[in-house]
DNA sequence: CATAAAACCGCATGAATATGCGGTGATATC
DNA sequence: GATATCACCGCATATTCATGCGGTTTTATG
């Protein structure tokens, strides 16, 4: 295992220009972080030569022609390695999740303070996950479950987390030595708890609910 | 919408006796932070009167008798206002998402510096999410996507979403204007690419793969 | 121009599912 | 002791699904 570089290459992808060089001349003031490219926009970033150099990329949502989640997806599959934080004024849901998902490691506001942004480049760069407080906040939030909706009992939750492997009422009942009836009333009081009339809604109704795991989520 | 308190009531479980004054104490020598009762097991606390006066607990996973974990669903359905903060030696993925799962916001390693611990507190009671940067590393990969793993294309993404609606293969062929038979051409794609053979199956690991979002999960 | 891959369409068939209705036995509530 | 709720079993039927095989058209790649 390679140890960590003592200087750390850092991109910047940010349209306004303010911003951008606001950005560049606070970390660039660090000893240890090096700005090695600034760009106003993902197509400029990824066709100059530091894509292959850079540790680290900051990166903005909002950006002109490719998105920043495009972005991140981009450098995710050919850069594998490269870190991205994105520093963004969107803070709803959906672009933090995005985001998240298609493989950045940290979401900060960009009311961040200089300071605050330098610790979180250290911060992720030592393997956190930089966020601030109220994305954080939505993040954990995602992970609650609903409370005051109708309970399932734990043979009916037992029987859930069978119907999301796919096999069949038959086979269903065998594993947990019932018969095909059986099993088939308690998927019908299922549906009605869930307020469904299909195997595939109450998966992914019972996923969301997090009655269930798909075992592949917390890895 | 009530202001916040001046002072924020707060309650202790903890087994571990020396660490339990330690956090009592660190935190009582806050002017807002008013530590009403501090215990050794969830049945001592939940059975205490202090439950309807606290604002805030700072628990422990690993306990005598009620895990923490269940402790925080028991405070979740009984006291769902009160926020909860864990603060445990446990960084093992299960027992991280269990807690959030079940109601937690934040979510401290028990090596947290005692600024550390107030810090959470406060950040916790303002609506955020206090939680370690390695917890956070863990969670945010969490959401992460599987790299290397066979992507499906657009059309391929559109229909699997439609399938974990419920809807039927007419339904979906209506709604994206294309024949039952095509939507079938798609689906058989899907199979092989996520290596299942039931709709069932595709929708869980769709949604273990975030390749689509069961709607409810992010609000 | 040949080849391949993706995106469709059609048909056929056995298997699985959704749902309605009618049962039984155990336990708990009033 | 009547009533209700839960957990189960059985049967019947229309609908939907999974899958195999053979097509066409469009678009990119060599």
């Amino acid at each position: 295992m390679k140890k960590h570089t003592a200087v750390i290459n850092i991109g910047i992808i940010e349209d306004n220009r303010y911003m951008r060089d606001g950005w560049e001349a606070f970390i660039g003031s660090e000893p240890d972080l090096n700005v090695i490219g600034s760009f106003g926009s993902c197509e400029e970033a990824f066709s100059s030569d530091i894509m292959n150099r850079v540790n680290l990329l900051v990166m903005d949502i909002g950006l002109p022609g490719m998105s920043g989640i495009e972005g991140v997806r981009y450098v995710k599959k050919r850069h594998p390695d490269v870190i991205m934080i994105m520093a963004t004024i969107f803070d709803d849901d959906q672009h933090i999740f995005d985001a998240l998902k298609a493989g950045a490691m940290g979401y900060l506001e960009k009311k961040v303070s200089p300071e605050g942004l330098i610790a979180a480049i250290r911060d992720a760069w030592e393997g956190g996950s930089p966020i601030t407080p109220n994305i954080a906040s939505k993040v954990i939030r995602s992970f609650h479950q609903g409370a005051n909706e109708e309970q399932l009992t734990e043979r009916e939750n037992q029987i859930l987390e069978k119907l999301a492997t796919g096999v069949s009422y038959h086979a269903i009942g065998k594993e947990i030595y019932l018969s095909v009836d059986g099993v088939r009333y308690h998927i019908r009081n299922i549906y009605r708890k869930l307020q469904v009339n299909s195997r595939s809604e109450a998966i992914a109704k019972g996923i969301s609910r997090k009655l269930i795991n798909p075992g592949i989520l917390f890895y």
